[in-house]
DNA sequence: CCGGCTGGATGAAACGTTTTAGGCGCTATA
DNA sequence: TATAGCGCCTAAAACGTTTCATCCAGCCGG
């Protein structure tokens, strides 16, 4: 069966094709019986719309997109489904674009989504420079609201979690208790959480010095990058090795905490760790891992409604920044009787 | 700026129309000097291609759909990443839908996609029974492969594991393990997965007898339904406790997991645990998880292979049905000296 | 000098909607 | 009786591409 348009439903029903148009569109401006024949003659050729025509018309799609860092990080799978819930109500489609923290790839995501005329992006970018596809999004009126990057832009809408005071949380937390040489790993720093966290953490240290804090960055965010920099920690002479970890992302903790187990050494006794995000493994892992809770699928649902909001608002929409508050949870991996170390 | 068309940058350098779109489309049929001509038009204007214009002409979008039960669960990412590869490698676009176990959603996520004439369809519907928005997709033309689901259908193709060995596995390990009181934990039935797994523990048990294999159904396959499920195993008197679980899918036995070890109960001795998928996770879990792996990724790019063959090939395709053979990883979860244990 | 061929460009049709201006037959009002 | 208003419907234009049938100029062989 060949689909059929709606040019053959309105000769089916002998009526003409705006009358079909309208009952699709605007069901009560047209008489009963007649809406009746055209519903029956829609139903009898297995009629489908076409959303191609219905866009090239309107201008503009019914979808919204979401690009993530990362498809298989629990921290965006749960924004996603929190966006999710919000678009589907308003009757559009979320469809979910993975960049894989690759500049290239998210570039090529965003050209496919201009030409598709999209409704608005949601993205947190790759990198925190300037971000010229972006701005030619703006520049042809597709909203665009950040995910999990505060930007003071006063171009767009934005949501975030303070990574800053996420960072200080954890490391306030490790220097009480006790802790004097401490390392941060994650990776790469073009990620703005990955800096800010640990900008969030230095700071905690300049204020209350006495510390030691180590950068190790990791070349992603993933479970493997995170054994690996474990590897590299562990290698270094007893003197300088870190007695606590304080990993960009519950990934890397994971992945920390397997190494270590791997060779025999102990958590928190041996190296404490705590982690971010507070995914839902994290509670579940060999030591359940302390972690910095962030409102994932609520940051999802602000966003989404943001960029309706704009969407539909147009010219007279203002731009807002919401920024939520992190939390601290600790649990085993970082928990231990207080007493200075040395 | 307004989004410019094709007619203006026709205009502005000084060429007709049709010689625009061939410098898009066909380069190389089109005098030098023109051609950058009408390059320069292009990026002085900024124009991008509008794709539902392409699209309504050309009849059907350069977008390829999976339809997901759970984006949060590592297995479908996993499939995603898989699919993702190959559908990018042509140049097409990968959108995830995500139908979270609901065949509601799944129907209006099918009914959109087949507004908008996707390229072709790659899914793992949510229940097993005859599925009629499926043939339509098929009827117009748009190709769907099923996704770790074996239909023996004819009319169409399928990428599955075998789930029903991957039942087996668990089961004989549990059993040469020297269990007695076994629990099979998952649910809805309603998932092909769920009722094949368990099929397979049944047909391993009903090979070796001796052995008891309790049914505990939950209501989907995430970590906090595996919770319920334990609370409820564990209520029952010790002489019926099961002494292992084999559980439909690792979320589950996480959750089981979580259940137990906040009981103080100890894991294998207390209560055996195999999972199911293998996740990145399981290995990583207080105990590690014993489990039954599944070629996710390869999976995912065998389902776009053969989403994309069909889409090309047309009418002279051939239907393929493509099974990949599980392994069990036996880890510290359900591994413990022999015995025999009433 | 003519016919045919070729590389390069053109113009118009077609894809399937939505929307807008208008038409037609009624009824209610002045 | 004219007029306005209303309910219902129609016809046609427009959205931005791609493609196909032409066309034109130049060139070659005869």
């Amino acid at each position: 069966m060949a689909a059929a348009n709606i040019k053959e439903v309105a000769r089916h029903a002998g009526v003409s094709l705006g009358t079909v148009s309208n009952v699709l569109n605007r069901p009560d401006t047209v008489a009963p019986a007649t809406r009746q024949r055209v519903l029956d003659a829609i139903s009898e050729l297995g009629y489908v719309r076409n959303d191609s025509a219905r866009q090239l018309r309107a201008g503009h799609s019914r979808t919204v997109a979401i690009v993530v860092l990362d498809v298989a990080n629990p921290f965006f799978t749960d924004v996603v489904r929190g966006a999710e819930q919000v678009v589907e109500e308003a009757g559009a489609m979320l469809v979910v674009c993975n960049s894989g923290e690759d500049s290239a790839r998210e570039r090529r995501h965003l050209d496919l989504l201009e030409e598709q005329r999209v409704r608005g992006v949601l993205i947190t970018p790759v990198g925190h420079g300037p971000q010229p596809n972006l701005d030619k999004l703006i520049d042809r009126g597709i909203p665009v609201v950040l995910v999990d990057r505060g930007s003071g832009r006063a171009s767009r809408c934005s949501v975030a979690v303070d990574d800053v005071l996420g960072g200080r949380l954890a490391m306030d937390h490790l220097l009480d208790q006790g802790h004097h040489r401490i390392a941060y790993l994650g990776g790469p720093f073009s990620i703005a959480q990955v800096a800010d966290r640990h900008a969030g953490a230095a700071a905690a240290l300049d204020d209350r010095g006495g510390a030691d804090l180590r950068v190790a960055t990791t070349s992603s965010l993933t479970v493997a990058a995170g054994r690996r920099g474990a590897e590299d920690l562990l290698a270094l002479p007893a003197r300088q090795r870190p007695t606590a970890v304080f990993c960009a992302n519950d990934l890397i903790a994971l992945g920390v905490l397997q190494e270590v187990t791997a060779r025999g050494l102990r958590v928190p006794a041996d190296l404490a760790i705590v982690g971010y995000d507070d995914i839902e493994f994290a509670g579940a892992a060999a030591v359940p891992l302390s972690s910095v809770r962030q409102p994932r699928e609520q940051l999802g649902r602000t966003a989404a409604q943001l960029l309706l909001e704009e969407a539909s608002a147009g010219e007279k929409h203002r731009h807002r920044h919401v920024v939520f508050q992190p939390e601290l949870v600790v649990r085993r991996s970082s928990d231990q009787p207080r007493r200075t170390r040395r």
